[in-house]
DNA sequence: TTGAAAGCGCTAACAA
DNA sequence: TTGTTAGCGCTTTCAA
């Protein structure tokens, strides 16, 4: 593999005009720029940049982590990272944590070692430790969707507590007075937002939380499914508020299993993560996360950070779409994609 | 930033025996070890990577190289590529190419500047140039799910040929004759090869193949939708064999709308990729492409040409899970996980 | 069992 | 406008 050397050699300068015709063009005759080029050409010469990165401490790389590549949602996010980082030159370590804070900590190591310049991540409950060990390095960090305080980095991340809040308004006013709510247990950021947005707008209307009502698990469709049959064996709410999707998809299948029509019979708000519920096309009232900004503005930020931003950290809500939605027609789709 | 000589500065040794207690622990006297690994604990000293892979000319590093994370059959493939090399001790960049070969060759560059060690990826009609200088430049390279023949560089890709004979088999042994085809176009092997399967099994069977049922167009839900609208306009088919999901999602669309119903009015059967599907309950028959081992074993094979493995390019067809479908239970699927 | 020293390929300061 | 040179932090002989 040819050299910067070899290049040098072959073109009859030195290495530093070698480095000039790839860094400062103008800084060289032309002819001189010539020779260089061809021989560039001839030796299919491909600069080293981890030599490069070597000398001038800049890797241009960044990381993320999160929880896994295999989630809708996760991807959005990621790509919105992906997208932002690979304009400002920036490959990204794409990293699988599978919320395992074990795994998490094998790859921040990985990652101090290959000096990543920052790194964005989807934390876990458990990731104080190794934050705080990343940021002993001055490593910039910025936490995504989902927030640990006191880890002085900045965080980017959907307003569930206003989303949950909006949600639940919306079966209000179509007035329902007893409106269960189905979330992720609350021991970080989202779901315990959700679930203050929930009780805050059910306080807001003077109605009381029902404990019966509100049912806590880990967000699976399988846990949604058995969570929301257990509610309908009970004394059934009349509406239901839905922290995420994965609980939504099995709450569904409950729901249409019990015959229990949406919204006829009990009217359905949710957060709306992923392609799959356009199939269950019931008139649900959805709230949209802003993944792809979630994304895209955290790897801004990091980005910013790396550059030398010094601003205090920061905590950035983003707002939901909130909807009644149609069911998803694909000719409107498909007429709307080619006008 | 500690460095492995400010490591041995503290512990009052060489930075070779800093090096050796990281790689060669045995052949160090054990109070020496203490006293580095002491040095190491208090300087927080994380070995550099760059300066490591400079030196030894080994980066620890493959890319994945592959349409976009955005689409659930291709993150299957992506993960993997990732576990089998994090396995290995690779970290994986991944590198959303939205088929776009310009954006490839893009990529392609980058990652030769940063010296990976090899380069998995799911290439376009249009790659053949990109490969070929990869491969000037000695880079392993293994194709994923798509081949381009004539590059020199392994294959691992579901039988798609087999597939889609299979299910018009499928479809052929309930007493359908007439058959239609939908599938992407055959400019590239799984869209060739799902087309040539089909026109296979028609063969066998005897059976001619009219090209009024054969529809071919982008792999897309809109696309699909408008295929069968036109398909069902004109003498219908009594069965339909469809090429992917993203069509057959489409196709599911027009039929629901026009009435059709499915297997009653008409049997489908279609690879079946993405978890949308589930939610379109009727008993479809469907091939599942073995996505994940696609990933698995192809950055296995990758990571044996790293290693130095000689033999001639292989291209490995991997067979497909052909089965007629029931609607699938969550309840069933809960007590499966618990059990 | 330990140490000294020569690079890996590039960057960047300095000199010419 | 071009060249010389000293590193970046680690690996890897070769000696001691």
């Amino acid at each position: 593999m040819a050299t910067m050397k070899d290049v040098a050699t072959r073109a009859g300068v030195s290495v530093a005009t070698v480095w000039r015709v790839r860094n400062e063009p103008d800084a060289v005759r032309a002819d001189t720029l010539a020779k260089v080029l061809a021989a560039i050409e001839e030796l299919h010469y491909v600069p080293d940049q981890l030599a490069s990165s070597l000398r001038s401490r800049q890797t241009g790389t960044i990381a993320l982590l999160f929880p896994t590549i295999a989630n809708a949602f996760w991807t959005t996010i990621a790509r919105g990272v992906e997208d932002k980082g690979e304009a400002r030159g920036y490959s990204v370590f794409l990293c699988n944590t599978d919320d395992d804070p074990a795994k998490e900590a094998r790859y921040l190591d990985v990652l101090l070692q290959r000096r990543v310049e920052g790194i964005a991540i989807v934390p876990t409950a458990a990731s104080a430790a190794a934050l705080q060990q990343a940021r002993r390095h001055q490593m910039p960090i910025v936490q995504l969707h989902r927030r640990i305080d006191d880890v002085g980095a900045d965080s980017i991340r959907a307003d569930s507590r206003g989303g949950a809040a909006a949600l639940t308004e919306q079966l209000l006013a179509l007035g329902h007075r007893r409106v269960g709510f189905l979330g992720g247990f609350p021991t970080i950021s989202p779901s315990r937002d959700c679930l203050a947005g929930y009780a805050g707008a059910m306080a807001r209307a003077n109605l009381p939380v029902e404990s019966a009502l509100v049912c806590l698990g880990r967000s699976t469709p399988e846990v949604g499914y058995a969570l929301t049959a257990a509610l309908l064996a009970g004394d059934r709410p009349e509406a239901l508020c839905i922290g995420n999707s994965r609980l939504a998809v099995g709450a569904l299948h409950a729901l249409a299993e019990a015959g229990v029509r949406v919204p006829e019979d009990m009217a359905v708000a949710t957060f709306y993560d992923i392609a799959a519920l356009d199939a269950y096309s019931p008139a649900l009232i959805t709230a949209v996360q802003p993944a792809y900004d979630i994304g895209r503005l955290g790897a801004r930020r990091l980005l910013a950070r790396i550059d030398g931003l010094a601003a205090p950290p920061d905590d950035m809500l983003l707002a939901n779409t909130v909807a009644r939605r149609a069911p998803r027609r694909l000719d409107a789709v498909g007429a709307a994609a080619s006008g």
